[in-house]
DNA sequence: CAGAATATACTGATCGTTCTATATTGATCG
DNA sequence: CGATCAATATAGAACGATCAGTATATTCTG
């Protein structure tokens, strides 16, 4: 039962991180709604720090490849269209307070230089998935593209916590077609 | 000297708050830099919580006015134009790393139902001033049509810390014309 | 038997908050 | 102008709680 705790530990970190915050959650309250010993936590992991790192590669990770996915799985439908029905559905599934990756970088843009520099990392992942959809539909795969629409998505993410999943994931769905155009704008 | 150590403390907190953290910054933190004494703080505010509230509601009613007279002194420009483009200012005068109140809502969703109903509030007052701003410039001003536009802004918000707050302002502004088309759309 | 997980206690630090006792201030009044 | 007095600010100790992380010794398990 090695690997077993350390998905538990895992699993129970994500989910407490996302709801009740990073600085909020402490290692006791980790360890003791996963039912594991403290010590059995910085058996697996070094620090409060490594399990975060870890937590947000796995959950983002997790995400990106749903996302690939849900391209992969396209049919007839544009990729850009796959990939955002895709994203609107995982902002509906999750609790869906927002993005974890953003929210790390904002509780560690000042406290922890590698979490800040992950959480930028896994973003520049996710521009690059959505050129490379870009480019699946012979439309313009400019990084400036890509970061207008990233922009756009995020925004329903962020809004999700005061409009409610759906509602943001309704206008973003609804943005989308003319969303396209005014993204790939001349200029800028 | 009852209402300078006041606003120390106020802009004091405002600014540690909103680039360390609320949870982040301890009080010890914040009188320290205020260069005021614990018990002054507890003197003017009854609570942690309260001072939040309160550096909420100030820094987001300052930004609100400074919307509202870019809009009263829009001259030629559309409204929305006015509305946006005071938004980018405002975007790259900060240092920038997202929205106060949507920060306050992710650590205090689960933390304090005052606070974090409070940060909804705010961007319902938001979501109104831009339906005002639409109806200025004759254009549909219903609650679907500013949300959208609302959930563009975030978005340029919440990438700022990834992208930068100048590479962030330049999208949402480029964005904009074609934006309002698709923020327009019926159905949702 | 060995590797892993356990419970428990401990470190030193910090958390938000309160208390106390002293010092400083600003306004009122003689 | 100078004395008085109440409000305000001060430093510092203390509160119990929690923080991240470590040490140890015991128990489980493959």
């Amino acid at each position: 039962m090695q690997a077993g705790k350390r998905e538990e530990l895992l699993a129970t970190a994500e989910r407490l991180f996302y709801e009740e915050g990073f600085h909020a959650t402490g290692i006791d309250r980790v360890v003791a709604e996963a039912g594991v010993a403290r010590m059995t936590l910085y058996n697996h992991f070094p620090s409060k720090e490594a399990l975060i790192e870890e937590v947000l590669e796995r959950r983002f990770r997790r995400y990106l490849v749903e996302l690939q996915e849900a391209i992969d799985d396209r049919g007839a439908t544009p990729a850009i269209t796959a990939l955002v029905d895709c994203h609107c559905r995982w902002l509906r599934s999750a609790s869906s307070e927002g993005c974890i990756v953003i929210k790390a970088i904002a509780e560690f843009e000042h406290h922890s230089a590698g979490i800040a520099r992950q959480g930028r990392r896994l973003k520049q992942e996710m521009l690059g998935l959505i050129r490379d959809a870009l480019a699946l539909d012979d439309r313009p795969a400019d990084a400036a593209t890509a970061e207008r629409l990233l922009l756009t998505m995020e925004g329903a993410n962020t809004l999700a916590p005061v409009l409610g999943p759906g509602r943001a994931a309704d206008h973003l769905r609804t943005m989308l077609p003319g969303l396209l155009d005014a993204c790939s704008v001349e200029s800028a």
